[in-house]
DNA sequence: CATGTCCTACTACACCAGTAAGAGCCTAGC
DNA sequence: GCTAGGCTCTTACTGGTGTAGTAGGACATG
């Protein structure tokens, strides 16, 4: 279980954690916006239970707070939902370019950076082998 | 609540609505591969779920049995997917572009079409305006 | 040192997804 | 008409997520 499944709400944890470096509950909890945002023990629990998946730790005290480390690298737990994502499409990408592009998320921006990625692994590929 | 979120086994009921086109339960359920295939009972509750949620509904009879028919198209559907899963990243291409191109998800004709699709659709506003 | 504030640890609950068993109804075939 | 098999409906339990309250310990400051 290296890879633990991340709901949406502790995703946005993970990311504080990313962002900021460790980080106490109730830093976590106010990085959240004023309005909407969850009751300081909502935060808690869900980073208490982040612990428990290991995807975070307690890394040092100030006081008798608690700060709280990133475990998983944001990288992996992207990729875990990339792959998550696909497979809900059978890992077929058409339907989901299209709808990105259809749905304008996809700027040619964003393709051209996909050419120049994708060459530059190739290069890669070919230089290992 | 035109677009019910749907979970990854009501999606592949549905998936599977959209491709024979009104299905009894008995062939959705036969539908799924042999091994590790849900009780007939629990594709059933899940059907009856989503005929709650409006995304099928009772089409006709046949013998005593059900026919049920998709309420809402894949392509509505795909969309609130992908609409979901871009949620999580905030809304940022870039990180999911790299990602999927690291991970070998995306070929260069993958890409290719991108770019074709973007053209077209900027043709097609241009003549809008 | 007293007291208010802040944090921790624990507990609780509702909802949803996934899973499925059980009771009983309908129908087809003998 | 009777019976077997399939289908419907109902009910139920588990695990995960989101939500938060409460009790009590720690600390800082007057």
């Amino acid at each position: 279980m290296r890879l633990p499944k991340l709901s949406k709400l502790e995703l946005q944890i993970m990311e504080v954690l990313w962002d900021k470096g460790p980080t106490a509950i109730r830093d976590i909890q106010e990085s959240f916006g004023a309005k909407g945002r969850p009751a300081y023990t909502t935060v808690q629990t869900m980073v208490y239970r982040l612990e428990g998946k290991k995807a975070l730790r307690r890394a040092r005290k100030i006081g008798n707070a608690h700060i709280f480390e990133a475990l998983i690298s944001r990288d992996a737990a992207q990729a875990r939902l990339v792959d998550e994502f696909l497979s809900l499409f059978g890992g077929r990408m058409q339907p989901v370019m299209a709808q990105l592009i259809e749905a304008g998320n996809l700027s040619s921006k964003d393709v051209a950076d996909a050419e120049k990625l994708l060459r530059e692994l190739a290069a890669r590929k070919k230089k290992e082998a």
